[in-house]
DNA sequence: GCTATAGTTTTACAGTTGTCGAAGTATAAA
DNA sequence: TTTATACTTCGACAACTGTAAAACTATAGC
């Protein structure tokens, strides 16, 4: 896991609308079905109070930090979880955990 | 754990220079003593290819975003990782993990 | 074909951020 | 009390970022 790869990660969660996309991504991948754990683009524009335009530069921007892969199915584009990023991402604060004082001093 | 917080750590480790001294301070938390665990900012002014004014201001940052804590001792300011919002990042990517589609469908 | 809906690309601009130099404060040591 | 080291604060500036408007492409339904 490179820092280039990190911070990338890091800067695309680090907007407000950004974030909101990546979370509410995050709550539907526990749908049973392909078709419900996807999220539609249009959802996103609705929900934020920003354009089109402006979605669809932050979602590149998700993809482009390898959090979300997105994949066109008709007229939607629909948005899916990158698994193995999220747990990569996880283990970075998982690191190493501190040691006991008194397992070492004594 | 609400959206401020995230996005507000996540722009702080979004730059390669935080990240690395985030990295610095996270690997040495697991030090057995309070004096080996902390890091000097001396170490990453001479570490980190930026000047004494820049790891200032970075340093800041880290602080306002609730990653790390800094203390002075004597002539030194010192760094310290905050465990508890290590735990919460670490658990934002863990949230619900997904639901094997055969345990649902059939 | 035409129309409507969904999304992308381009351009432009205001606002934010990373950096440094210069000047300032804090502590330790001589 | 002077000197040196360790940091901080301020001011300025180039580079980057989020947003929207306008113009574009893609698909679905008629």
């Amino acid at each position: 896991m490179d820092n280039r790869r990190l911070t990338k990660a890091f800067k695309a969660l680090s907007h407000p609308n950004r974030l909101q996309i990546y979370q509410e991504i995050l709550r539907r991948r526990s749908m049973p079905s392909r078709n419900l754990a996807g999220c539609a683009l249009t959802d996103f524009i609705n929900a934020l109070n920003v354009g089109a335009p402006t979605v669809s530069h932050h979602i590149k921007e998700l993809v482009n930090a390898d959090l979300i892969s997105v994949e066109r199915q008709g007229k939607y584009v629909t948005c899916f979880l990158n698994e193995a990023m999220c747990e990569d991402l996880q283990r970075f604060f998982l690191s190493k955990s501190p040691v006991d004082a008194s397992e070492v001093n004594q």
